[in-house]
RNA sequence: GCGGUUGUGGCGAAGUGGUUAACGCACCUGAUUGUGGUUCAGGCAUUCGUGGGUUCGAUUCCCAUCAGUCGCCCCA
C-alpha cells in the first residue's frame, strides 16, 4: 500500500518549514508593532456558522466546504475561513464589553475548501489574517490595508498592487443591486450560466465574470460608486486620504467585489504583477464587514479585516527570487572513531547544548572521512575529532572548517572557545 | 464541475516491440589504516504507476484505472 498526502495537501519539509517559521516570525513582529493579538480557534465550527456568515450563495458555502456530521449527529465544517470563527469568538466572549475597543486580533493557521489543485490554490492552506471589531473609523481600515502591504514589503517583495474599492453601505448596494438586475436582465441570455444563475441571486458578482469580461454589458454596467450614498462616499474619500497619508499607493477598481458576502464599504486585494507563478495574482484580500457580529448573534459592532494565504505569499517570493534568510548553521560537530570516544562524545554534544551550542555527531558508525563529511555537508563551524590519543591527554582539536585552522584545548576549555568564536 | 499534460532508481532524466534498462546528481566503499569540500576506481532498479489486452516476446502498441501536475471558473 502506498500512501500519500489527500489531494490538495502538502507536507513541508525541513529546507521548506525554515521558509515558514521565517514568515511566521516576521508576521508576528509586524502584528507585535500594530498591537494585533493573536487569537485561536478550532479548525472546524459549526456549519451554519459559516453558511450564516460566509453567505449562502457564495462559492465557498455552496460548493467548497468540508462538511460532516459528528457522532452527535451535528453537522461541522472544517473552516474555510477565519472571519466566521474570530466574530463568533468575539461574541461568545463578549468581547465588545472589553475596555480597549477596538479589538485587534490576527491568526494563522490552516483553512480547508475543496477545490481542484492547481499552483497556489490548496484544499488546505494556510492564511494569516487580522481582524479589528469595534471601530467604524477610515484610520483602521488604512491602518488594516497598510499592515498587510507591510508583511510583503517586510519580505522584500515588491511589484504589488494594492486595489482597493467601496462596496457602500447598505442603502447604496440595495439601489446599485436594483441597477444591475436591470441592466442585464435584457442581456442575460448572452452571459455565461453562471453569471445567468448570479443575476437574481447576486448580480454584483457577474462584474466579477472572466468568461463575460469582454462582453459591451460589462463597460456600460452601472457601476457601483455612482450610487454610493453620501454617507459611504464620504467614508471612502477618507479611507483614501488617510492612505495617501500613510504613503501607500492604491488604484481604485471599480469592478472588485470580493468573493464573500459580508463585506461593505471597504474591499480591498493585494494583487502582484509581472509573471513567474501561474495564474494566482491575488495575495490578499480583505475589506469592512458592518453588520456581521449582529448577523453572529452580537451587538452591532462594525469591523474590517484581511486574509492572505502563506503558500501565495512564499510562491510569490520566489517567482520574485528573493531569499529568505533560513540559514541553520551548526556550532559543533562531534568526530568519534571507537567506542570509547564515542561515549566521551555523547558526553560533550550534550554539554555543548546544554551551553547553548547547536552540537550533532555520527551515529550510524561511519569512518571518520565519513564523519567529517557529514560536517561539512551539515555547515559545521568547528569540528573535533575524538580518538585514543585525546582521550588520553584530555586535548583536542578544534577545527575551523572555513579556514581549516586547529587549535589545541582541554576539553574543560571547549565550551568557552566555541561561545567565544562561533 | 470542465480541459490539457505527465507517471522509468532517493532526485533529475534518456530509451527501444526482443540477450545484462543510458547518463547526471546524491549516497556508500576504496585509492588516502586519525581529518571535509578536488580527482580516480567500484557499488547502488528481480524493473519502467496499477490492472487487463495484442504479441512468440512489451518499459515500449491498445484499453481501462489510479496518482501527480497545470489551465479555466473562483478565489487565499
Amino acid at each position: 500500500m502506498n500512501f500519500k498526502v489527500p489531494k490538495g495537501t502538502q507536507d513541508i519539509l525541513p529546507g521548506q518549514s525554515e521558509k515558514w517559521q521565517y514568515v511566521e516570525r516576521v508576521i508576528r513582529d509586524l502584528c507585535d508593532k500594530y498591537r494585533y493579538n493573536e487569537i485561536r480557534t478550532p479548525m472546524f465550527e459549526s456549519t451554519e456558522l459559516f453558511q450564516r456568515g460566509v453567505g449562502d450563495t457564495t462559492d465557498i458555502v455552496q460548493k467548497e466546504m468540508y462538511t460532516f456530521m459528528d457522532k452527535g449527529n451535528r453537522s461541522l465544517t472544517l473552516r474555510p475561513e477565519g472571519t466566521a470563527s474570530a466574530v463568533r469568538a468575539y461574541v461568545e466572549h463578549k468581547m465588545f464589553g472589553q475596555v480597549d475597543q477596538p479589538v485587534k486580533l490576527y491568526y494563522t493557521g490552516p483553512m480547508f475548501r475543496y477545490e481542484r489543485q492547481q499552483a497556489g490554490r490548496y484544499r488546505q492552506f494556510v492564511q494569516f489574517g487580522v481582524e479589528a471589531i469595534g471601530s467604524a473609523d477610515p484610520a483602521i481600515d488604512a491602518e488594516v490595508m497598510a499592515l498587510a502591504m507591510d508583511v510583503y514589503t517586510t519580505l522584500g517583495l515588491k511589484d504589488l498592487k494594492l486595489v482597493i474599492n467601496s462596496l457602500g453601505d447598505k442603502d447604496t448596494r440595495d439601489a446599485h443591486r436594483s441597477a444591475l438586475i436591470a441592466h442585464f436582465t435584457p442581456i442575460v441570455g448572452e452571459l455565461c450560466s453562471d453569471c445567468q444563475s448570479r443575476l437574481e441571486k447576486n448580480p454584483l458578482r457577474i462584474l466579477d465574470c472572466k468568461v463575460d469580461s469582454k462582453h459591451p454589458a460589462m463597460a456600460t454596467a452601472p457601476a457601483l460608486t455612482n450610487y454610493l450614498t453620501e454617507g459611504s462616499a464620504e467614508y471612502f474619500t477618507k479611507v483614501k486620504q488617510y492612505l495617501d497619508v500613510l504613503g501607500i499607493s492604491y488604484e481604485v477598481d471599480p469592478n472588485l467585489v470580493r468573493g464573500l458576502d459580508y463585506y461593505n464599504h471597504t474591499a480591498f486585494e493585494i494583487m502582484i504583477t509581472g509573471d513567474g507563478f501561474g495564474s494566482i495574482t491575488t495575495l490578499c484580500g480583505g475589506g469592512r464587514y458592518n453588520g456581521l457580529v449582529e448577523d453572529i448573534g452580537g451587538p452591532e459592532s462594525p469591523g474590517i479585516g484581511f486574509a492572505l494565504s502563506i503558500e501565495r505569499l512564499l510562491l510569490a517570493l520566489e517567482a520574485k527570487n528573493i531569499e529568505l534568510p533560513t540559514e541553520n548553521e551548526l556550532d559543533m560537530y562531534v568526530v568519534a572513531m571507537g567506542e570509547e570516544a564515542k561515549l566521551k562524545a555523547v558526553e560533550l554534544v550534550s554539554t555543548f547544548r546544554a551551553k547553548g551550542i547547536s552540537a550533532d555527531m555520527d551515529y550510524l558508525d561511519r569512518k571518520m572521512k565519513a564523519q567529517m563529511k557529514a560536517a561539512d555537508r551539515a555547515q559545521a563551524k568547528f569540528v573535533i575529532v575524538l580518538g585514543e590519543t585525546e582521550l588520553e591527554e584530555q586535548v583536542v582539536n578544534v577545527k575551523a572548517m572555513k579556514t581549516g585552522d586547529q587549535t589545541k584545548l582541554e576539553f574543560g576549555q571547549l565550551v568557552h572557545y566555541v561561545l567565544e568564536n562561533k
